[in-house]
DNA sequence: CCCCAAGAGTTGATACGTCAACTCTAGCTT
DNA sequence: AAGCTAGAGTTGACGTATCAACTCTTGGGG
């Protein structure tokens, strides 16, 4: 690697990071919730399993666990008790959680607006765009 | 945001994870250290102060003393003890460190080499270039 | 029918980042 | 010189991610 491939590197990743910050504490600011609260609200819209909301996601299922347990206190989410038959139905929004993944969705939608995509010129967001979707293919063809 | 702005921005999050997830592992597997590890490996090229740590990586001087304190115990880095004049010296990489900030260097840039800059387009490339600097001259024109 | 193997889900340990509170020192004020 | 304040550094608490170990259920052989 040449100095201007780290340097270009290194301002890539700095910028990915300030945007990341930037949008995490806006959705902390505005709705009271981490990113990852966020994924799990706006998939969530249908009562699931947990080893499907952690596909869905491309988790781990621990951490898709660990993340309900901490959701289930705060009365975002419900894991619904074991159905009589024996039969696990899993887990699912509360009203409290669903009201929030609608309000939510309007707040970062709109700073994501504000702070990423109204700055990005078309060549930009194409270039982007066929990046993504490269490695996406490349890495996680599933 | 329209449907196709969500579908553009959960590919790009989606590629920038896997992408991070990649190196990361490849930084662990190769060197047995964390990409925040490795950025003070590089970073801490001459004795320093903890601030001026923080300062050159951008970190909040917290998180730079928790690093400290766990490359410490592997035997990474050195808080010198207070000078006898009263000053105090600060922090410094051992000879181990040092070896380590060598090789880590070496197998990283390798990593990303592979795993980006050999797969990116010059259109690509010059366009994340110019939405990088774009972004971090807006967020922190420190 | 019993056992066991596989999969789902949970839990605990550890590492990490962030925030706020704390300690210590040095320089300044009076 | 005594005290105060500002800045540096550390620590603790908490939320979070990952890995491995564990439990529980279920469905399939024997």
């Amino acid at each position: 690697m040449s100095p201007e491939d780290w340097a270009f590197w290194d301002t890539w990743m700095r910028a990915q990071r300030l945007l990341l910050r930037e949008l995490d504490r806006g959705l902390q600011r505005d709705c009271g919730i981490s990113k990852a609260e966020f994924s799990v609200l706006v998939t969530l819209r249908r009562p699931m399993r947990v080893g499907e909301l952690a596909d869905a996601l491309g988790w781990d299922k621990s951490r898709v666990s660990h993340l309900l347990t901490r959701m289930e206190k705060r009365g975002l989410t419900a894991r619904s008790e074991d159905g009589a038959g024996g039969r696990r139905t899993g887990i699912e929004l509360t009203a409290e959680g669903r009201r929030l993944a609608e309000s939510a969705t309007r707040a970062h939608g709109a700073n994501i607006r504000r702070s990423v995509l109204d700055a990005l010129t078309p060549e930009q967001a194409s270039a982007i765009r066929s990046w993504s979707e490269e490695l996406v293919e490349r890495v996680d063809p599933a």
